[in-house]
DNA sequence: TAAGTTATGAACAAAGTGGGAAAAAGTGGG
DNA sequence: CCCACTTTTTCCCACTTTGTTCATAACTTA
């Protein structure tokens, strides 16, 4: 799996092309032949940008766990799919990133992309700032999710 | 796992790099081929530099304790992975520390790299010195972290 | 003092940024 | 339904900035 590392700040040239940072391209490697898919967060105002390889693995996750045929299922399917688009870089390490999407995350000419384990986020700089910084709640969550019973070994 | 002792002062020299203390290098062997992995701390004003070994057994748990399909689990993972930047060294043992970090922690031309089991923390030398120097709190807090209930074997 | 290590600066390479022009896709009118 | 025209996308090339490597000088240490 690719795990990202980093997050970079980069601006929108005048066609609404933002550059790939190097240091991403690199842990990439091979797998930037094959293109990423990009889509709407689920939760939040910004777009997560998968390798075509951890796309296709999240896809199997999401497709275990619903029934087509399942009207409710369906209606999330459908939701979960909407707004995808697939992106190339072209010879510059740049992509073009589709003016749905942009307008979705209120991107006009700076933006963040923020890696995380097996995918990257992408954010309007403005809005990452202020979500991206550990506040009183971090602490609390941080001490749900991993506090209490950390084996001996993981310390 | 890798074990840093010690705490160093260095200056940055004219194009923002940082002389990694050979005794680090020691200590951290082959691991140094990896790289490193540099991150905001959470609470205060310094770096963290974790070799990469390290930094992938920190990721194992906190992935393997987290669904990024979770509302509350995707911010606390936003927040953990924000500000992080992979780095290596140079044939001469430096690393650029990138610009966004530098800036957090303050650092302009004198920093402390402060080895603390598997990781080393860097901070600006000026502000090192204020939050190093015991205090009164120091003796109290340590009695409450540690006082208590330690284990026979652990003393 | 010699060998190794650390610091500094210059030269080079790579990445980021911007724009021109060709190609492709979309739009409207006859 | 086809043709001209506009808009969007892609492919190049050039320039600026940033990062990396290399060479040399200064310093330690045995």
């Amino acid at each position: 799996m690719i795990t990202f590392i980093g997050d970079y700040t980069v601006r929108l040239d005048s066609k609404g092309r933002l550059s790939f940072p190097a240091a991403f391209k690199k842990q990439s490697r091979e797998a930037v032949q094959d293109g990423f898919v990009l889509k709407r967060d689920l939760f939040e105002n910004c777009l997560i940008m998968y390798p075509m390889e951890e796309w296709e693995r999240q896809n199997k996750i999401i497709r275990s766990r619903t029934n087509p045929y399942n009207k409710e299922h369906a209606r999330f399917l459908r939701m979960f799919f909407s707004g995808t688009a697939e992106v190339s870089l072209d010879a510059n390490n740049r992509m073009l990133v589709p003016k749905r999407l942009m307008e979705y995350a209120g991107i006009s000419d700076e933006v963040v992309l923020a890696g995380q384990s097996g995918k990257i986020e992408i954010w309007a700089s403005d809005q990452y700032g202020r979500v991206s910084t550990a506040d009183d709640d971090f602490a609390a969550m941080a001490e749900k999710i991993l506090g209490g019973s950390i084996d001996e070994q993981d310390r």
